[in-house]
DNA sequence: CTGTTAGCGCTTTCAA
DNA sequence: TTGAAAGCGCTAACAG
């Protein structure tokens, strides 16, 4: 059997009933009698019949694909992500059509181009690092509903949804409080991103509530990378009186702390309270003593789809701009009774 | 601006100019004088033209787009195969259309009924857990390329693509019989899949080259996964005679043996030989110590990209299997003194 | 080099 | 309920 080609047209005559009925069958209309149904479906089977769906979304001006883009689906965080969106486009009767940019700005505007010639009803984007609010120019233009995840951009007209950094990073912060921490550390990152700012604020709401001073030397920024937390690391243990707790920025640097503590003889955990963001998520099966701020990357690729989904079905591109809840998982004993030697002493 | 709906005529009549003008402007042809083709230009940058590569491909009854149907992104191994499927079909101006199975048998086939309708130059499918030869039928009824990648389905007219499992096990089998071990365990993994008989079937190749007996109580079959690799480990050592060095299935499984190994007292890499398959890829990142048997999912996936590539534009469905090549890659010592030690008791 | 004319496969009035 | 005819946006002859 060569490429198909059977038509309408052509199971119309097969099945001895005009075009339109044809059509109506394959809308599943009510407007048809069973029987016709039947003769027109057998005629389908038969013929090997497939559906040319870019001939039907010509003619009907819409069209059933939402894009999503990733900036990278080899970092499991975003793969998640990116299933978590699937799953909600699947069951609303959505096409997924998914595109990876491997962080790069260039192709993520080709790939986004490529969609909109495609046609499609909406689009989900993870922004490539370095993107610029004028890259999503095209789309927002061309009236499609948008919203960008995770990475927020601050533009109009788009929604926006990401984790709630402050609330984890108070949360967290919180915790190694209530612990007895009196000297808590917040470890890698750059300030440039909005990521780093909001969990740097939530880190110091929770140092306020508690009655602990801001000491800008704990801030140690680093890259986000594992060789980010080493070195951290290294730098907090050069000062004169280096804390026992800290919250890193994600669960790669997190990762390098345990490294860099190690070491140093320190048991990540019991001698030093380690919290992470758990941004590249394997930092559960990993280091199963890590304390993480859980941002659950499929729930909230559920929510960034269910907010497009809503904009499309309304039509008027509401902007919106969520936060996601994010879980404190406390797997160890956060170097509680370090704190407790430590403040003791300096008591 | 609300839905775009510029179209060719539209740009024809503000550049004064006739649609196939444009139309020949859209595909770039030299026909065309460089005056009319600035104003054609220039026109569908006012108007904020965007190509409807729906109609085109109607009408030119081909597409460019090109489906890959992923098992589980959730897996880093499979999301980095659909990275370097991604990559080829990029530069070889194919639009890649990506779908996650979720290992859901069902869902497959809907995605792949939905990506025929969607009209697909041609398809690469990393096959769900379960899925019988007559899944794809619908595909390869219709003459469009196929290929098969990593789970080999044995069916007429697609192609298939996988790892040289059988080399790859034979190559490791061989490093630790170099090495000194005489008694090498195989552990974790069914009997039930190719991958799995593949790749006992090198290690036999490498211990009857090495003149070794092939004793299947060495032969563990567990769960291809971390508790597998435990468990496995546990029914080894409880043996009269335990083996001082393994071939894991995959890294899943060395993991598990690693964890019930240090239970032991036993180091990996030292006090006992471990090699795995890094189907998971995780492995390098995690456990440097680890030697493994590299599939390089990415290359897997361009060499899949470019076998169906050649399918396509050969327009001659050739069937191949096609096997790529693995690698071994040594970081440690394998346990080399436990073998001298061990096989000097026994001589 | 540019314009005219069909028509891809489907949906949709509008009649019958 | 079903059929006839028009047309979605584009490309492909074929003339000019």
């Amino acid at each position: 059997m060569g490429r198909n080609k059977t038509t309408v047209i052509d199971i119309a005559r097969a099945a001895g009933v005009s075009k339109s009925t044809v059509s109506l069958v394959l809308q599943g209309s009510s407007l048809v009698q069973e029987s016709t149904r039947a003769k027109v479906q057998a005629a389908m089977a038969e013929l090997g019949y497939v559906y040319n769906r870019g001939a039907a979304n010509l003619r009907k001006a819409q069209s059933t694909v939402i894009g999503m883009v990733i900036n990278d689906l080899t970092n499991s965080f975003f793969a998640e992500l990116a299933v978590g969106i699937d799953r909600i486009m699947q069951t609303a009767n959505f096409v997924p059509f998914l595109a990876n940019t491997g962080e790069n700005t260039e192709r993520q505007g080709q790939v986004i181009a490529s969609m909109l010639e495609h046609g499609i009803a909406g689009l989900i984007v993870s922004p490539a690092r370095g993107t610029e609010p004028r890259d999503l120019r095209p789309v927002i233009d061309s009236g499609i509903p948008v919203v960008v995840a995770v990475r927020g951009l601050t533009m109009p007209r788009v929604s926006t949804i990401g984790p709630d950094n402050r609330v984890g990073a108070r949360q967290a912060v919180a915790h190694l409080v209530g612990l007895g921490h009196r000297r808590i550390a917040f470890l890698g990152g750059y300030g440039d991103t909005a990521n780093f700012n909001e969990r740097v604020a939530g880190y110091a709401d929770a140092l306020k509530a508690g009655g602990l001073p801001l000491d800008d030397s704990l801030v140690i920024r680093t890259a986000p990378s594992r060789e980010g937390g080493s070195e951290a690391v290294k730098l907090l243990m050069n000062q004169p009186e280096p804390p026992r707790a800290a919250l890193c920025f994600n669960d790669a640097v997190a990762f390098g702390a345990c490294d860099a503590l190690r070491v140093r003889g320190l048991e990540p955990g019991v001698d030093f309270g380690v919290v992470g963001f758990d941004d590249v998520i394997e930092a559960r099966s990993v280091v199963p003593a890590l304390t993480t701020v859980s941002v659950g990357p499929q729930a909230l690729g559920e929510r960034a789809a269910q907010l497009l989904l809503k904009q499309i079905n309304s039509g008027q591109p509401e902007v919106e701009n969520v936060r996601t809840p994010v879980r404190l998982v406390v797997r160890e004993s956060c170097g509680a009774a370090a704190a407790g030697r430590v403040e003791g002493q300096r008591i």
